[in-house]
DNA sequence: ATGGTGGAAGGTCCA
C-alpha cells in the first residue's frame, strides 16, 4: 500500500496538482492538510473519478482542514478537538487492516516563541502536550501518524540550526517535545530511517523565497511516522521534491510511503 | 531590522 502526506495550501485551487500526483505516483491513500475549504465545498467528485471513493474531510472557510481519501474500504473515521477546539486540524480512520492512520495539521504558532505573550505559540505548545498525553495512553501497536506538524525537530531537519534555533518551527521547546511525543510512543520517524541525521532534508520552502531551490532554506515540517511493530513492514519512504516546481505550487512537498499491509 | 509571497477572502488574517 501506498500512503502519502501533503499539505496542500487550499484544495480547490490545487486541485490538478494533487490529481496530477495520485496518478503519476499511484497513491492508494492520500492524506491532506490545510485544504482550506468548507465540507459541502470539497471537490468530492474529482477525487471519484480517479478510483478515491472513500473520502473523509473535516474542513473550514479560509483555514485548517484535513482529509483522508482512499481507494480501498475505510472502517471508521474519528477526529479528536485538540484544546478544546472544533478547528478541523485532525482526524483518524482504521483501515481494512485495522491499522489506524492518523492526520494531523498542527498550529504553526506565530512568530514570537513566548507561550505568555504570544496565544498562537501557547496554542502550538498546548496541543503537542495534548498530543503527547495522548499517545502515552494510547500505545496499541498499528499506528501510523501523519501530518503538517509545524515543527522541524533534528538538527539538519533546517537549513540552519545555528539562525533558526529561536525560530519558531525550530526552537528547544518544539523540537523537545516533538521528539518526546515520538518517544514515549513508540514511535518511528521513518523519512530518517531512510536519509542518515546528518543530511539535510526539507519538505518545506517559502514562498517568499523566489529562489527558493538555489538557497535551498527549507525546514522538513512533514511527517510521517509509524509504530514500532509496523516498521519492518516499511519498504520506502521518499520526499517528492518535484511538486515544489509545478506551477503555482503548494509551499510543502510530498512525503510517499510504500508498506506492506 | 525588515520584508519578502501566497491563499481565502473581498478586509484582513494566517501561513
Amino acid at each position: 500500500m501506498r500512503i502519502a502526506t501533503w499539505n496542500i495550501n487550499s484544495v480547490r485551487l490545487r486541485i490538478s496538482h494533487v490529481l496530477r500526483f495520485l496518478i503519476e505516483q499511484n497513491i492508494d491513500v492520500i492524506c491532506l492538510q490545510e485544504t482550506k475549504t468548507l465540507d459541502e465545498y470539497f471537490p468530492r467528485k474529482e477525487f471519484a473519478e480517479i478510483g478515491f471513493v472513500n473520502q473523509y474531510f473535516r474542513g473550514e472557510k479560509s483555514y485548517n482542514g484535513v482529509a483522508i481519501l482512499s481507494k480501498d474500504d475505510i472502517k471508521e473515521v474519528k477526529h479528536i478537538n485538540w484544546c478544546g477546539r472544533n478547528d478541523t486540524r485532525h482526524i483518524y480512520v482504521k483501515l481494512t487492516s485495522n491499522i489506524e492512520l492518523h492526520n494531523f495539521y498542527v498550529p504553526a504558532g506565530g512568530d514570537e516563541p513566548d507561550t505568555s505573550t504570544n496565544p498562537k505559540f501557547e496554542h502550538k505548545i498546548s496541543f503537542l502536550n495534548e498530543m503527547l498525553n495522548f499517545f502515552i495512553k494510547n500505545t496499541k501497536k498499528n499506528k501510523i501518524l501523519v501530518g503538517d506538524l509545524n515543527i522541524a525537530p533534528l538538527e539538519h531537519d533546517v537549513w540552519s540550526h545555528k539562525q533558526l534555533i529561536n525560530v519558531v518551527s525550530h526552537t528547544p521547546i518544539e523540537t523537545k517535545t516533538l521528539l518526546e511525543i515520538i518517544k514515549t510512543g513508540d514511535w518511528i520517524d521513518v523519512m530518517r530511517e531512510f536519509v542518515p541525521h546528518n543530511e539535510k532534508l526539507y519538505s518545506w520552502w517559502s514562498y517568499r523565497n523566489r529562489s527558493w531551490e538555489k538557497s535551498n532554506r527549507g525546514r522538513r515540517l512533514d511527517h510521517f511516522w509509524v509504530s514500532k511493530n509496523l516498521f519492518p513492514q516499511v519498504k520506502s519512504g521518499a520526499i517528492y521534491k518535484e511538486t515544489r516546481s509545478w506551477e503555482r505550487p503548494s509551499d510543502h512537498v510530498p512525503i510517499i510511503v510504500d508498506i506492506n499491509i
